[in-house]
RNA sequence: GCGGAUAUGGUGAAGGGGUUAACACGGUGGAUUGUGGUUCCAUUAUGCUAGGGUUCGAAUCCCUAUAUCCGCCCCA
């Protein structure tokens, strides 16, 4: 017969058992300090109507997104967290509690060309807060205090978390006259990082911004010193009331961080901080590993007041951030950061000798699994050498061999895989042994 | 959407027209029928992305298609 070549598309992941077992991890880390925080779980739907996530649609998106016809029915896979968010609140709007702040860890898809730590399915975790017609700027503050506690946890090293305000950015363009380039300026100062000075000089020229506008961007771009210092003198460049507005923002945001017990070594301001979405209207983040900068922000988001105007009348501004696990994982893992996982999901494996001794091991496994201790039985005839060989091989550390001896004497012959001493003991005896 | 590169087994790969496709890892079975990780032995692609062409002969040369990877755009 001939066979299907089993593939997957490109641009889709998917794990072997350590490697998940270790995503997995991340994930359960991540959701453990959302919740910390406060954050409500979520779900929202894989598939909802196009007309639904294409309210706001600009070109990028709706290139990206995976559209398609059922029947007459136009629909798309959800292309981020975020607007499925907005559509979510504004129809719940009477249910919810305000500030209404979720979590949501899930699966979202774009229809890009695939290439190294990009996906065409990944995992987001986002977090986001909504106010009711107002939301504080502490909330400002406290999303990148989660992100905080969430790098610390996951112990990749040191990171920043980088701080910006599309204000300043916006208010300061608009000042020199450029409100028509803005948006073209801040992709193109967002390359900074990656591409530096003289491509960002080159092709603002491209852009046709003069010589003199762009020594006066460069100016503001080169603000040096800690935060205050940089604050301070920024105030001086211009008396724009956007721009002003902006800084006195981002010096609220600052000095919340600090009640917030952040350090201060884990966040700075950046002006070239400018990407994101183009539904961000205020505050903006990106964070990065200070060891492995190449890999870019793994966790970026901002402040966006009007998401949900497509949907409703109610002013519901938000402040969110995404951490893009998918692509964190990889490249970790690319680079090494991560180490060679080799724990295993059981704690131990039952091995009968068999069939007659099958009931007495069941009764140990169960014994066992109601302790909370998580167990795997081999069914399998085979060999005892291929029975210890498949707990040796899954990483399980112990095995319990239970033959007619252990059966008479009610007890398990409980073998240490990474010592290979073994004894035999009671069950009462076996459960102490692996709850420590 | 634009540009560049590459396609050999479960994996990493050697071979650049001559007949059994090297080597390594992994898998399976075995080396005193209740003991793994080391070692040893055996075994593991009638086939080199697909289709067509050149040739006495094609993984090897040519064409087409497809897929994958890497940039750009954009983004997590």
């Amino acid at each position: 017969m001939k066979k299907v070549e089993p593939r997957i598309l490109s641009g889709f992941m998917e794990l072997l058992p350590p490697d998940q077992i270790q995503f997995n991890w991340m994930v359960d880390t991540i959701r453990r300090v959302y919740e910390e925080y406060g954050f409500l779980p979520l779900d929202t739907p894989t598939i909802e109507l196009s007309e639904v996530l294409l309210a706001k649609a600009g070109g990028e998106t709706e290139k990206q997104i995976y559209r398609f016809f059922k029947g007459d029915t136009d629909l798309s896979l959800r292309f981020d967290l975020t607007v499925p968010l907005a559509r979510y609140v504004s129809s719940h709007y009477n249910d919810l509690i305000f500030p209404f702040k979720r979590y949501q860890i899930s699966k979202v898809f774009r229809g890009e060309r695939p290439q190294k730590g990009r996906f065409r399915e990944f995992y987001q975790c986002d977090i986001d807060i909504i106010g009711n017609e107002s939301l504080d700027l502490v909330y400002d503050a406290e999303i990148p205090t989660v992100i905080y506690h969430v790098f610390e946890e996951l112990q990749l090293g040191k990171f920043t978390i980088r701080i910006n305000n599309r204000k300043v950015l916006s208010g300061f363009f608009e000042s020199l006259g450029l409100e028509h380039e803005i948006t073209d300026i801040l992709r193109i100062i967002d390359k900074m990082d990656k591409m530096g000075e003289e491509v960002v000089k080159r092709e603002l020229l491209e852009q046709g911004i003069v010589e003199k506008n762009i020594d006066a961007i460069f100016t503001f771009l080169h603000t040096s010193g800690t935060v205050e210092e940089k604050l301070a003198s920024l105030k001086k460049l211009s008396n724009h009331p956007l721009y002003q507005e902006g800084l006195e923002e981002l010096e609220i945001v600052f000095s919340a961080l600090k009640e917030f017990q952040v350090k201060e070594e884990y966040y700075t301001l950046d002006l070239t901080i400018a990407r994101g979405l183009d539904y961000y209207t205020g505050t903006v983040y990106e964070t990065i590993l200070d060891d492995y900068p190449s890999l870019g922000s793994i966790c970026s988001g901002g402040r966006y007041e009007n998401l949900t105007e497509y949907y409703t009348d109610q002013h519901l501004p938000g402040i969110g951030i995404s951490i893009g696990l998918s692509r964190l994982y990889s490249q970790l893992k690319e680079a090494g950061i991560l180490k060679e996982n080799h724990e295993s999901i059981s704690s131990i494996l039952l091995v009968p000798m068999d069939k007659e001794v099958r009931g007495y091991t069941l009764d140990i496994a169960n014994y066992l699994r109601e302790n909370g201790i998580k167990t795997d039985v081999y069914y399998q005839e085979k060999g005892m050498k291929q029975k210890i060989k498949y707990a040796d091989r899954l990483g399980i550390p112990y095995v319990g061999v239970i033959g007619e001896e252990e059966v008479a004497e009610k007890k398990v012959a409980f073998k240490n895989l990474e010592t290979g001493t073994q004894e035999l003991i009671t069950k009462e005896e076996l459960l102490k042994r692996l709850t420590k």
